[in-house]
DNA sequence: TGCGAAGCGGAACGGTGTTCCGTAACATCT
DNA sequence: AGATGTTACGGAACACCGTTCCGCTTCGCA
């Protein structure tokens, strides 16, 4: 449940107590301003809700940017998880696209953060990087699933789809069902061709 | 080829000759910087190009957003005319196509606008309405012409799927063919089921 | 219990979008 | 053309934000 920031090599110094304290304290207060304001909300927003000064934050998270990358790590794992349960309880195509809409669900949350990533800021290159170590395989694995039946084709690349959906979910603003429809439209472009090729 | 922003009603009073030139230096300046800087470049560095001071930026476009909203629409227009001469030199599936990736170009470069977009700033509100206005009926055409053929479904929402190709390539960073070979998942998508209905 | 190191709070810094206002340029009427 | 009221201009000043700095406190170990 807790969190060192920065783990290079190994924790060679033990994590005092009071820092810990303040690492959770930030990240929880984090997630929460996240949350209801977004990922830009002031960082003075974040400190203050914490009941902590600038300087332990930035003691911690040397950039903002740094922040953000820990409380979307942990989503990340949340939903990735999810996925395990949903293969065990339904029919392979069906547990497919419950965890696309799962996923969508999880990126609804994630507006403004695309932006983020997009800004050339060194401190979010590790995040694609997580992103897909955790999806790829999971979505991988559903589609291999999926694709036995024979009724999905098999020619996807999970990467494609991965980021097809998160796109199309991301600015999904006044969502009355657009992002629902597209998913579909997806889902009938897998259906599609699935006779040809093995 | 000039701009008056803010058009309440009707322009009641003439725009003054050098209020009209501040305009349009700062209209061809913003188009500039945004395309090299992109949106988020501070506004200084345009003023300092078009070479006026801030306070004439702010007359014309009280909110930095004004500024961004009255180069987006100058470029709208453009993209949109173009499905004309597609229309008229290509089979309907095809110009439907080739105006994709045509719309498709046109939203690459204006990445980091989407986050502008949805920033709940409410100068950017009649953007959206603006791109719909334009494109809308634009790919409805196109759509309804190519459905006519019988090659493609013709229960498809011009609004939906426009929002699809735009959310799927704005995002794209390091495209090595990914927005391609989605596209060609919706226009797949667009096949699937064309025997039935209409 | 004493002491060095690590952590803490919050004032201060540099940079940004935006406002303010004295001055200059324009359009109109005589 | 000259006078005059209105509109627009430039750039210093303001408010806010991310980030840094540093004197003081707290912790962990011997």
């Amino acid at each position: 449940m807790n969190e060192q920031p920065k783990g290079e090599g190994q924790p060679r110094r033990r994590v005092r107590a009071d820092a810990q304290r303040s690492i959770d304290t930030l990240l929880a207060a984090a997630a929460e301003v996240f949350a209801s304001s977004g990922v830009d909300a002031p960082v003075r927003e974040i400190t203050a809700r914490a009941g902590v000064g600038a300087g332990t934050l930035y003691r911690h998270f040397p950039q903002r940017a740094d922040l953000i990358a820990a409380v979307f790590r942990r989503e990340v794992d949340a939903c990735a998880d999810a996925a395990a349960s949903l293969a065990a309880e339904h029919e392979p195509v069906d547990a497919l696209a419950g965890w696309l809409r799962r996923f969508t669900g999880f990126i609804a949350t994630k507006r403004g953060l695309s932006a983020a990533l997009h800004s050339g800021d060194p401190a979010y290159d590790s995040l694609p990087a997580y992103f897909d170590e955790r999806f790829v395989p999971v979505l991988g694995g559903l589609l291999d699933t999926a694709a036995r039946t024979g009724r999905i084709r098999a020619d996807i690349d999970p990467k494609d789809l991965l980021r097809a959906v998160a796109n199309v979910t991301l600015p999904a603003q006044d969502d009355d069902g657009h992002t629902e429809r597209v998913l579909a439209l997806l889902v009938d472009g897998l259906r599609y061709g699935a006779s040809r090729a093995s």
